[in-house]
DNA sequence: CAATCGAAGCATAAATTATTGACCAGCATT
DNA sequence: AATGCTGGTCAATAATTTATGCTTCGATTG
C-alpha cells in the first residue's frame, strides 16, 4: 500500500505529535528527499527520535525505508506529466525541439503500428525467412527510399540470408529473371508511383514469387500488386519534418520485423554473431 | 534524467570495478531497496568507498542519494510496464515487443541528446552551413555506418549543399586532395577505430578542413582527432538490439541537425522545396 | 626509467539512524 | 490526596551507515 495512504489512514488514531509528523509528510511528500529524520524533526521543533519511532509504528522499517517508499509513491504520482511538457512552453533551445521531433516521431511510430496488423508482420517474417533457407530476397527502393532498402537488405544478409539489393531498375529487372517461386520482392517506394517498379513488381508475380510492399499509407497502384502490404503512417505540414518522420516510422517497423527474425530462429541468431564479429574484425584490424 | 538511463551512457567510459557497480544496479534495480553501500560492496567483493565514490561520479549527492533515485526510477517503470508484462510472461505479442524496442529507443535518444550540448551541436550545424556556402561537406562511414553517411549526404544535397560522399577510402582519399580551408569532412564511426579513417582524418585535417566525427560515446583515436565530435549514447545487451538503438539515436541526432540547417536559411528552405519537387517529378513521371 | 595520473582499497571521520532510559502528564485506583 | 500505571516525548548515546583522506598499485607518458 502506499505510504501516504497509510499514514492518512492511521491518522485518527495518533497523538498530537505524530499528527504533525503526519500532516508535514503529507504536504511535503515532493520535499522529503531532501530530508534527515533530524532536519524533519528540527521542522517541526521535535526530537529526532519521535520521528523515528513514528515510522516504525507505522511498520517501515525506519525513517529511511519510509524515505524510499513515499519517494516511490511520489514517482507513480507524477508520472511522465509534468517535467516533460512544462520543458518546453514555446519554442525552446535546440535541444527542446530534439525533444518535440521525438515526441512527433513517437505519434508516427504509433499510428504505423496500429495500421500494420501484428499478422501481417508476421506473415512478412514468415515469408522472408522462408526465402531465407530456400530461396533469395530481392531488395529494391529508389532515392530516398534506398535508404532504408540498404539498410534492411544489410541487415538480412547479416543473418545469412540471401540477399539481393538494387538502386535501379535496370539491374533489378535483369537481376530478376533469376527468380523462382518462393522468392521474395520487397519494394521501397514511400508514394508507390513509379511505374517502372510496378512493372518490377508485376514481372516478379509472373515468376510466382511473392511481393511485399513498404508504402505510404494511402491508395497507390504498388501497393495493389502486393501480396503482402506494409504501410507507414506519419504526417507533419512542414515539408521537411515529414520525411523524417516516415523514415522513423519505417524504420522501426524494419527494425520490429528485423527482431523477429532474429528471434524465431536460433541458426540465424547464431549466424548474425558470427557475422557481426567478423566485420568486427574486418573493420579493426 | 533517469538514473538507469545515466548508468548505461556512462556505461562505456567506467573502469571495471565501476562497470561492474553499473551492471549490478542496472540488473539488480528492485533488489538496490535493501542494500546499504556496505552490503552492495560485499556483495560484488569490493570496497564500500568504491561505491560511494561511483555515485559521486555519477553526478549525485551520494550513496542514498542514489538509490533513492533508482527507487523513484523503479516505481516509474512499474508503473506502466507491471500490467503488461504480466499479459505477456514469457514471448508477447510482436506489437507489444514493438513497444518495448520503441520504449529502449527513446531512452537512447534521451541519453544522446544530454551527452551532445546544443552549443556542439549549433557549432557542427554553423560549421556545415558555412561549408555549404563556400566549399564542400564529405561524408564518410564504412559498413553500417554508411547507411547513415549516406542518408545524411542525401539530405545535405537535397539542401543545395555540395556533398561528396563515399564509402570506400581509396576513394575518399583522392577526394580530399581537392580539398580546401573551410571544408568539412564528416566522419560515421561507430567504434572510432578504423586506421584508415583515422589516416583520412589527419589528412583532412593537413588540408585545413574542419573534421567532425561522430562515433560512439567512447573515448576512441578517431574522436580525438575531431574539431567536433558528436556522440551516440546506446546500449543493450542483446547484440542484435543494440545496433538498432545506436542507429536510431543516431538517426535522431542527426535530423535535429537537420532541422536546424533547414530553419536556419530561408534560401537552403527553399532550395530544399525546389529539389523536393524536382525529385518528385522524377521519380513519378 | 622516472614522473604522473587515475583507480581502488584501508582506515577513519562524519553523518545519520536507532535505542535506551529518564521524565512528565494524564488518569485510574486505593 | 497520594500512589502507581500508561503512553508519549525527549536527551543522550549506541549502532549503523555514509563520506573522505591517505596510501598503494598499475598504467601511461615524456
Amino acid at each position: 500500500m502506499s505510504p501516504l495512504v497509510k499514514i492518512r489512514s492511521e491518522r485518527d488514531r495518533m497523538s498530537a505529535v505524530e499528527r504533525r509528523i503526519a500532516d508535514f509528510i503529507l504536504e511535503n511528500a515532493q520535499l522529503l528527499r531532501d530530508y534527515s529524520s533530524q532536519q524533519l524533526a528540527n521542522a517541526l521543533g521535535i526530537s529526532q527520535s519521535s520521528v523515528v519511532k513514528f515510522t516504525q509504528k507505522l511498520g517501515f522499517k525506519g525513517y529511511p525505508d519510509l524515505k524510499y517508499s513515499v519517494g516511490e509513491a511520489n514517482a507513480r504520482a507524477d508520472n511522465g506529466d509534468a517535467p516533460e511538457h512544462a520543458a518546453s512552453p514555446d519554442g525552446g533551445s535546440p535541444g527542446a525541439f530534439a525533444g518535440n521531433l521525438w515526441r512527433r516521431k513517437s505519434e508516427a511510430e504509433e499510428a504505423t503500428r496500429l495500421i500494420n496488423p501484428a499478422e501481417t508482420i508476421e506473415a512478412v517474417a514468415a515469408a522472408i525467412g522462408q526465402a531465407g533457407q530456400s530461396g533469395k530476397v530481392f531488395i529494391i527502393g529508389l532515392g530516398e527510399d534506398d535508404i532504408y532498402a540498404r539498410g534492411f537488405a544489410l541487415k538480412l544478409s547479416l543473418l545469412g540470408i540471401l540477399t539481393v539489393h538494387n538502386f535501379d531498375t535496370a539491374r533489378m529487372t535483369a537481376n530478376i529473371s533469376a527468380a523462382t517461386a518462393g522468392d521474395v520482392l520487397l519494394v521501397f517506394s514511400e508514394h508507390g508511383n513509379h511505374p517502372a517498379l510496378c512493372k518490377i513488381a508485376r514481372y516478379f508475380r509472373e515468376r510466382r514469387g511473392q511481393v511485399i510492399t513498404v508504402t505510404r499509407h494511402t491508395a497507390n497502384p504498388l501497393r495493389t500488386l502486393a501480396d503482402i502490404a506494409l504501410v507507414v503512417s506519419a504526417h507533419d505540414e512542414l515539408p521537411y519534418i515529414q520525411p523524417l518522420l516516415y523514415q522513423s516510422a519505417l524504420q522501426h517497423l524494419l527494425d520490429g520485423l528485423f527482431v523477429l527474425l532474429c528471434e524465431g530462429h536460433d541458426d540465424r541468431h547464431a549466424q548474425l554473431l558470427a557475422n557481426l564479429d567478423r566485420i568486427q574484425l574486418m573493420l579493426e584490424p
